[in-house]
DNA sequence: TCCATTTACGCGAGCGGTTGCACTATCCCG
DNA sequence: CGGGATAGTGCAACCGCTCGCGTAAATGGA
């Protein structure tokens, strides 16, 4: 391995001027940079970054927190996020979900591993994440709401994309509504349900017991309930989903059925890119992924630079958006179900 | 920040024995090692990973090189490594697509700021990379098959794959066939198109150039070209795409047009989860993602740790996967949803 | 031309661990 | 009960880089 001493030896510097030639910040005379540089191209200098790390505390990687990259959702997330913070000069780790991720990543700051860590997984508060915080640790939460928690965070705004949801249902004269949220412990689908809930309640439309699933943000349990909900004597005309990805799930299986829009609307939450393709059409709630994967990259990167900064929650308003999925005509148009297994 | 020093002076021994009681290989008396724990513990103490990767040269982080998360066949095989990965006792530091991704993560490796790199994106080679490779860098190449370069690489047998969809197309019936390739410089497209393109030669149904296309892997690129080609006064009775992502586009133009099987077949390649999805319900060619990455994942570990060892090719068939795209016998349903532009 | 001021570089002390070596305490066996 | 082997611990030298301090060189003004 060649070090800052081969290349010192060579260009006929101290090693002190070659560690110049690399921070921009310390003075050193333009002729010998540019001799030291000519060395480092010559020997192949690469500087070693666990050294860096160790007298700089910091490592120039940030960590990212994700559920399941095989929701289109998270993948989006990953994708700006990897993005953004490369142009910015980080590397990402990321965290794949299941089990002690959370602490890993907590654990991952302690080592000074990583600068800081953007969690976008949707669960609630935990003993680790509140002592990370109360040691001032570079955290950004993205769509996930801790409450009374002194971190940065950036949230869609769900009680109010909940609520657009039921007005919307409501105001088509659809009120027959099967609602599958996504798991208990997520934040973000229990303040979609619950505002969708209240909402339909004082429009005088209450969800009952028998129309409410948990969908655990999955595809397959979706289609699975929505295979059960549309065999029944009593079906809804629409179906809400937590999020897209169940969403597609319950598209599939009304495909199976050969129902329409007509016979069942359904609605999602995100718009994730495949919301938008033609065999989907899928009308749904808005979040601004990318942007809000940008602003969480920005933020925690601010907060690196500034520790002492006070903490930022930047908020975005959910907007409908209306596709196939709940176009036609009000009234049912019967013939089903007609399963093919 | 608490270092192993304050541990030491609490549990009454040298720093040194603290550092022992973290490496299992080091001998230490049990009873110590218990008193140094419970030390650490009370002290909430993290080794530095900086530290430790300077003097062990050893990072305990790989890379991983993607080149696009928005497509699933991307996100699926990151999420695989990223699970094997973590549960081998390693982060996974992500390189994003674009630009200068491939000599970013070569740099790393250069830095010790990762052990090893897998490259899961498809294009060709580079004098960087084969520089890594003449020093010996561990470095794994999935889906992605250089030349003569030693080095580990687990990938799917293309040709044979690109056969099987020319050998299943033509004893259908089907010999119209448009093809919709990725972007020239991935050798996994190449590689599927070439083999295709002479098997129907062989079979005596050249594909002529105007049914030939680049759709660059993208879902937006083949559902334009699969517009372009299906208002054509000559249309295909069959569209080939050399990934899913691209079949996907397909099938949404189609299914825009009201078309059907019937119509004309479209055939992917990878066979990603979505593939299996009632709206798509896509024949395709499936490469077992999850078990590639796990490969790749395990090959980068063998490596790292016997650097001597010899350079090994995991090659995995391809397997025909028959679903509703290329169904002829059903009849046309009514679509839903109905796209409104 | 000479002195005061600025600038550029070398020196050396760490950053927080790991590990070879030396030393002592312990053990086993005759 | 004594001597050699062995296990357990401390000492100190690094790993490669950054940065404060001190000095030599360069600069500017009179």
């Amino acid at each position: 391995m060649v070090t800052s001493h081969d290349v010192a030896r060579l260009a006929g510097v101290s090693q002190a001027t070659v560690s110049r030639a690399l921070t921009s910040s310390s003075k050193i005379r333009p002729a010998t940079k540019a001799r030291v540089l000519a060395a480092m191209q010559e020997l192949n200098y690469v500087p070693h970054a666990g050294a860096q790390t160790l007298r700089t505390r910091r490592s120039g990687v940030v960590g990212v927190v994700v559920s399941d990259l095989a929701n289109p959702f998270y993948a989006q997330m990953l994708d700006e996020l990897t993005r953004v913070l490369s142009l910015a000069g980080y590397r990402a780790v990321v965290w794949n979900a299941g089990g002690g991720s959370h602490a890993d990543a907590l654990q991952a700051i302690g080592e000074n591993a990583v600068d800081g860590v953007i969690f976008t997984t949707a669960t609630a508060s935990s003993p680790e994440l509140l002592e990370a915080v109360d040691r001032n640790r570079p955290l950004v939460l993205i769509n996930r709401d801790v409450e009374g928690v002194a971190c940065d965070r950036v949230i869609g705004d769900n009680a109010a994309g909940g609520r657009a949801v039921a007005d919307f249902l409501c105001e088509r004269g659809r009120t027959e509504i099967a609602l599958i949220s996504g798991p208990a412990e997520a934040t973000t689908s229990r303040d979609r349900t619950e505002s969708f809930l209240a909402r339909m309640r004082e429009r005088g439309h209450d969800v009952p017991e028998h129309f409410r699933f948990d969908g655990a943000f999955s595809h397959d349990a979706a289609a699975q309930i929505t295979r059960r909900v549309m065999t029944r004597e009593v079906r809804p005309d629409g179906i809400f989903c937590a999020n897209d990805n169940m969403a597609f799930g319950a598209l599939d299986t009304l495909r199976e059925f050969d129902l329409h829009a007509d016979d069942c609307y359904v609605i999602g939450y995100d718009d994730v890119d495949m919301a938008s393709w033609a065999s989907f059409s899928l009308t749904t709630v808005r979040q601004p992924i990318r942007e809000m994967a940008a602003t969480g990259g920005r933020l925690l990167i601010e907060r690196i630079n500034d520790p002492e900064r006070p903490p930022q929650t930047v908020t975005y308003a959910p907007v409908m958006i209306e596709r196939g999925s709940t176009a036609g005509a009000i009234s049912r148009r019967g013939s089903f179900p007609r399963a093919r297994g």
